[in-house]
Order: C-alpha cells, then structure tokens, then sequence
DNA sequence: ATATTATACTTGTCTATACAAGTTGTCAAT
DNA sequence: ATTGACAACTTGTATAGACAAGTATAATAT
C-alpha cells in the first residue's frame, strides 16, 4: 500500500502503536535509534512521525522525544475521507447494506440540486443505500456518481464497496473531500426508512475529488440523530486564513 | 507569528491566494522558481506546500505543478481548534459574548462529569458564555478550565478572548483537541436559553490540551440546530489505523 | 501524417550535513 | 546543600545534492 520508504515507517509505527508494542504516555525510540531501526535518515523518519502528528496519534516535545498519546477511548477519529465499508471493517461492526436505488442519469435528481446546484446538468449514476447496523436503519446514503470520470458502476459494486472498486477496477486516485455537516427537516420518505420520531436528520454533505482535482462525486448522507457521532482530532493552526 | 522560514513562506502563500494573487485554477509558480523568490532550499518550499495541501488550498501534481483549490464557495473549513473571538474576526461577523457564569470549583460540575468522568475531582475555573449572532442566541459554550494549569481567569478575558489571554498572558501552548459531535436532549434551562421550538441540540465536546500533553479544558458547546453548520475538509488517509 | 524519441520541464523521495535550541544529569565550585 | 557550568542527549530548522518518475513539447524517423 505504502511504497515509499515514509510510508512504510509510518505504517509500522502506525501498527506498533495500535499493538500497544508502544503504549500511550511512552516516548517513542529517539529520532536517531529509529534511523538505525530502519536504516533511513532523519528526515526520512522525521516525515514519518509528522504523519503520526497530524493524525494525532503521537506529541512531539522538543528536547524530550516523541510521546504516544492516548486514544483507547474507545472513539477515534475517523475522519478523512473513509468509506463505509472501510470503517465497517476497522471497527469491526457487523452491518448490512440495502441497496435501494441505482440507475444512470442525464441530469442531477432533484434532491441533490439544493446543496450541489453547480452540477445540475451532469450525467451521473443515482445510487442509494441504506445502512443497518444490528439492524436498526442509521444512515441513508445518497450518492450521485459524475459519469465522467465514473464510466460504470455494476450493482455489486454498490452492495459492498465502491471506493474499492473505483480504486481498485476503475483505477481512479481519489484524494480529498470538502463536507459540510448540518441538521435538516426530512421528507416522510426518508423519515420512514430511518424510523425517525420527527422530521429532523443529521446531513452530512460532501464533494468528492480525484488527484487531478476532477470532482467524481457528490454525498448526501442522512444520519439518525441519535447515532450520529463526528470524532475528531484537531491541531491550533498556525496559519492565519 | 510564524517565525520560522517555513511559516513565513506558508503564510505568504495563503496570504497571495487569499487575496487572489494566485487565482482558483491557476498554477502556482514551480518549486524551483518560487526558491528564487524566497531564496530557500526546495525542501524548506515543501514543507511549506505541504502546509497548504493540508489546509485543502492547493492540489500538487506530480509533473505538472501545484494547483489553487476553489474555495471561494463562502464556506470554508475552520475546524482546527479555533476559538469563537478568532472565528468571530475571520468570518467579520458581528457577535456577542454574555458570561453567564465565572466561578472557581473544587471538583467538576455535575453536567460536565457525563462527558468528562475521568476529570470528576479535577479543581478549575467554571465558564458558561451564550454567544449572540444577530441578536439570537445560538451557542451556548461551557468551558471547564483546569486549574492546574490554568492560574487565574479574570472576567474580562471571558468576555472577549479566553484563548488569547491563555496563550499570550499566561504563555500557555495550546496544541491539540479530540472532539466529539452529536446530537442531545437538553435541559429546560438551555432550551429556553437558546430559545429551542423542542429539546434538541447539536452538542460539541471536546479535550483541549497543551503542547506538553497536558489537559487544560474541557469544553459542551450546546448549539442551536438551525444554526449549526460544521465545514471540514479532509483527504483521503494512505495510513490504516 | 503518424509515431517515436529526445529534452526540458514538473513534483516525489531520500540522503548527509550542519547548526539551533530545549531537557536532563553530572560534576565542580561555592 | 545550593548553585553553576558543562556534556550528552533530545527535537527543530535549513541546506545542497542526487536520482526517480510523471508531463508536455519539439524534433526526428518512419
């Protein structure tokens, strides 16, 4: 997965970590023991313990050395861009996926107009899921596949992963995402299928971009406010935007 | 602010983008010219580039260059650990602080010890603030500050800026935060504060934490429904955890 | 005209080196 | 016993160089 020699240290430290080879409050191997660990140079594993940094996995104290911090709460951060099928996988839940629609279209359907009006015209596929977990309904998930650059999306691609088959089949880089994480009123459809008391849903929406910055598609994810939970981790910003 | 050559760059980067001297689409000067433009090696550069893809301003392409993101869509992420004096004077908004409360506890208030049963005997500063937006009520921020490390909190840095008082009077280095999103009942008491139509909320709770790895805040922001808007964005995670 | 090759650009990765700066323990002077 | 200087560690920052790999253009061979 990780070729580079960065992203192989980093992913064994990663592991390490997660196998409590190195345990919360512990300091990590000083930079220049890990330089002998895997035969690179500092800043090669300089590289590598940023990325830990960033993902909130260790803190780095000058002077002292590098501090794996604590995150067996039972919550981590899951952000970035994950699928379902990955994060069913990490967190081991057992969950079902129903699909309920899937089918080309020649312009964007209603529903997605609101919040993505810039793509009203594009020709796309039409898919929704709707997720179970101990088969209780938690999330419906509609998405809206641009069909440049998505050429085909065969149904079982749909039942299980399509981020899979986008980067697997499809060979497609997919690489950022910009969300936007609200509450909205529902219609009776979608209160039903998520067996809502009233019409009120999280909505998680969210473009979704390749490598070459080709926008390949658009989420609208309605998620039962009960068992909505965003975990983040967050560093100050040193940047003024 | 920055100091370092890296941070000059990087913050002189957003600054030119910000202000549209590099346009959406639009190239930035290749790695080679701009180390001629700001007389660094090309790593110091990247590491500065870097910064920006993090931030979701730019897009490196390898072969071609460093492409800026369209972001003039007037949402843009703020996530990070921002306080509300900070996102207050970015977005221009005209808001309003009232301290409800500012008082000094020997161990955690009861609503806190929910969320945080680990800080249950913890001494520190009690906060609660109702943030207006025109008018209305639409947060209401609970903030527990530890009192070690937390010396003293005077009411007037409650009332515009507790984070600017923290980090340049008290030289705290405030680093880090594991937040968590989701959707709570609350009481009559925050429901007539926000002035709700039922009992939901969109709740916030974070860890805060300084540079040492010390936890310093905990924080239940209660916010209106309608109102709340979470904007993030996220690239895709080459590192299974 | 088409395909191939060469080239000059771009970013990606890694190395080796140097010095600055924060932390800790030791040893000596007081 | 306390203080102070020093040495040996740690991470932070910046540099110069090398080579790999992707992109685009122009020249060349077919």
């Amino acid at each position: 997965m990780a070729q580079s020699k960065v992203g192989v240290i980093a992913q064994d430290l990663v592991d390490k970590i997660k196998h409590q080879q190195y345990q919360a409050g512990d300091y990590l191997p000083s930079e220049h023991q890990l330089m002998d660990l895997y035969g690179s140079s500092r800043e090669t594993i300089r590289k590598a313990l940023n990325s830990l940094t960033d993902l909130g996995l260790i803190q780095k104290i000058r002077g002292k050395g590098s501090i794996v911090l604590n995150l067996d709460r039972y919550t981590f951060p899951i952000s970035g861009i994950t699928s379902f099928a990955e994060l069913n996988n990490q967190l081991g839940l057992k969950a079902e996926t129903k699909v309920l629609l899937l089918q080309k279209e020649d312009k964007l359907p209603v529903q997605f107009i609101k919040y993505f009006p810039e793509e009203e015209n594009s020709t796309g596929f039409h898919l929704e899921r709707l997720r179970l977990i101990d088969g209780q309904a938690d999330v419906l998930d509609c998405d809206y596949l641009l069909s440049p650059p998505v050429n085909s999306l065969p149904r079982e691609a749909a039942e299980t992963s399509i981020y899979d088959y986008l980067e697997n089949k499809q060979k497609l880089d997919i690489s950022y995402a910009a969300k936007e994480m609200s509450v909205c009123k529902v219609d009776k459809r979608i209160q039903d299928l998520l067996q809502l008391d009233n019409d009120l849903a999280v909505l998680v929406a969210s473009r979704n971009y390749l490598a070459d910055t080709t926008k390949f598609e658009l989420t609208l994810s309605y998620h039962r406010p009960d068992k909505f939970k965003f975990v983040d981790f967050a560093r100050r910003k040193k940047i003024k935007l």
